[in-house]
DNA sequence: ATAACTATGTTTAGATA
DNA sequence: ATATCTAAACATAGTTA
């Protein structure tokens, strides 16, 4: 069971990772929902999946395109504010998995 | 304390969904970084907030533009096969709601 | 309102089938 | 791999300061 606090590194173990992330996303958009539902905010989720060719929009492309479009005509002074500081994430071992994984 | 079992509808109550909204728009950005570090996954959330009159974005606006662009590539089919089915929201009620709290 | 606390409900890592 | 199970970890509603 879950006896270890999360070590937060990336999962090396193809299998489990794999779990993991279907566990989660399923997590992730649980709650993306409960917030759009007990708050009355629109708010949009997109997972660059790694055994997918295709990201995954929630709740829908159209949606998360049409906030974007709100929101790219604001002054960049007030876009960044909404911005959360993050470094650029592993493209690279993303794709060497999706060719690894293949499934 | 949270003895009931959350109720998964709109606070009414403009105190209390302020700081719900607060508190688990935290918990959903935790959530998509987890994601993003456990299993190498580029994640992007989107929230229009309630308040603010700018959505909130991340991990970056550029980011999330980029994987929808990527999104927009491919073919319909595809496409279709990502979504998932969710009617759209409560545009009026989130701005009756910025009018209303404008703090 | 904002922050901290904490009891309780929810999520999930690892195990099992 | 896939599904279910369960205990530990985590998130959070309501409360207090």
């Amino acid at each position: 069971m879950t006896r270890k606090k999360v070590k937060l590194s990336y999962i090396t173990k193809n299998s489990a990772r794999k779990a993991t992330f279907k566990k989660r996303k399923k997590g992730l958009l649980k709650k993306a929902s409960e917030l759009s539902a007990l708050c009355g905010t629109e708010a949009s989720v997109i997972i660059y999946s790694l055994s997918n060719t295709q990201p995954e929009v929630w709740p829908s492309p159209a949606g998360a395109q049409q906030m974007l479009s709100e929101f790219k005509k604001m002054p960049k002074m007030d876009q960044s504010m909404g911005m959360m500081s993050q470094e650029s994430f592993l493209r690279e071992r993303i794709t060497k998995d999706n060719i690894q994984l293949k499934r």
